[in-house]
DNA sequence: TTTTCAAATTAGTCTTGGCTAAAAATATGT
DNA sequence: ACATATTTTTAGCCAAGACTAATTTGAAAA
């Protein structure tokens, strides 16, 4: 059975607003993330439905089978893979890369993956820190917290961000806040939950917490 | 102005069949190229039409226009360079990457071009020995040479004849030694200079040194 | 329990890019 | 030159995937 690029990007969308925590998902809050309208989510619930990679029933939400998970991970797995390529080959900086690796990740060619995958030397985690699936959609997720959940004095390694808009990626960027820096919590103020944070044991950075929630941490 | 994927994939087409000589296209050899019927070429072609990448006078046939050629032009670089990542990094053999590469031409990123043509060093052939166009459309055409003064299992491209009699070509369209048509030099005979061409990867032909000399090749 | 409201779905329309069948225009043969 | 054949275009239809407007449904408040 084959998606096509439209049904593959729904489904995109509905595996990631599953994966937090919730059981069913919200034909608006799908609207808002592909940039349509509920109207159209409700035609194609019922298409994805019928393809059986979603479970449908009309009015009461919905939930992502197994099959349907398979083609999700496998279209993850080709768009972290794109955006390892452009950013270890080609040199895009690692907010450059979102927008074309979308568009990479419909390309249909296992063969090309699978020497794509080779070529990178079978990378495990793309330049956001995010985990790349293998080929039979498993993944290997590194223990993770929000980096605003940290106490004073703990110390770790930022993998991976929550909200990876350019404009975010750009912000942590200019602070030297890169996926893999050390960090380590200098001081964290109770009042609004803002901290200073150690980068690379040389740069102290003050944060809001609004910020840290969207940075991912792994602790050491 | 953009253009749809489809639309650029027929102006590729027209684009190729306006090479041959031809100062006119006809509708049904779009068709052909394209794999649709001729009803779907002329919805398309009063498109392209308004779209001023052709000049289209209904049942007298069609001219690409400049903007039309830098748009093919634009196209068929894309689908050249993708050709010789494909073969050159990623190992795919030369009959293997014209699908992909059509798939491959259509992303939108003229920063994702001009970085893989970096990458690659900026190749001015194609594993299949056509040339790429640079981002400005020019071509760097290989050098001619006359057609006897090739080697055994060199390859190329008729391009020109010296003798343009029309004798001689009414030969040469007799044997299906055309303008573009594609050869192998398969043996050579010291004693009198006189060929066996391989044309277009069917027809084996025998052809004397004088004729030969009056053929103008660029190699690939 | 009813009423009210927000979320979701249906109905009907649009555009793109296909198709078939029919009509129109050009080309060809006698 | 005229009849016939071929090519091309038009007309009308279909599917995907979007939209707006209207309706239905489930949930929340009175």
């Amino acid at each position: 059975m084959e998606l096509t690029t439209a049904e593959e990007n729904y489904l995109k969308a509905i595996y990631h607003l599953s994966e937090e925590g919730k059981k069913s998902v919200a034909t608006n809050d799908i609207a808002a993330e592909m940039k349509t309208k509920p109207a159209s989510v409700s035609d194609m619930l019922r298409k994805l439905g019928e393809k059986e990679v979603i479970e449908y029933r009309k009015y009461y939400g919905l939930q992502i089978t197994e099959s349907g998970k398979r083609f999700a991970l496998q279209t993850i797995r080709k768009h972290r893979l794109w955006e390892v390529f452009l950013v270890e080959k080609l040199n895009f900086a690692w907010d450059e890369v979102h927008e074309v690796a979308e568009q990479l990740e419909h390309i249909q060619s296992p063969l090309l993956i699978q020497r794509l995958d080779a070529y990178l030397n079978y990378p495990k985690f793309d330049p956001h820190g995010d985990p790349i699936p293998d080929e039979f959609g498993d993944v290997r997720a590194r223990p993770r917290v929000q980096l605003n959940e940290m106490e004073i004095d703990q110390t770790g390694q930022i993998v991976a961000v929550k909200d990876s808009s350019a404009a975010f990626l750009r912000y942590l960027d200019k602070v030297g806040a890169y996926i893999g820096a050390r960090i380590k919590v200098l001081d964290k103020v109770e009042f609004d939950g803002s901290l200073e944070i150690l980068v690379d044991q040389k740069k102290t950075l003050f944060m809001s917490k609004d910020v840290s929630a969207n940075i991912l941490v792994q602790q050491s």
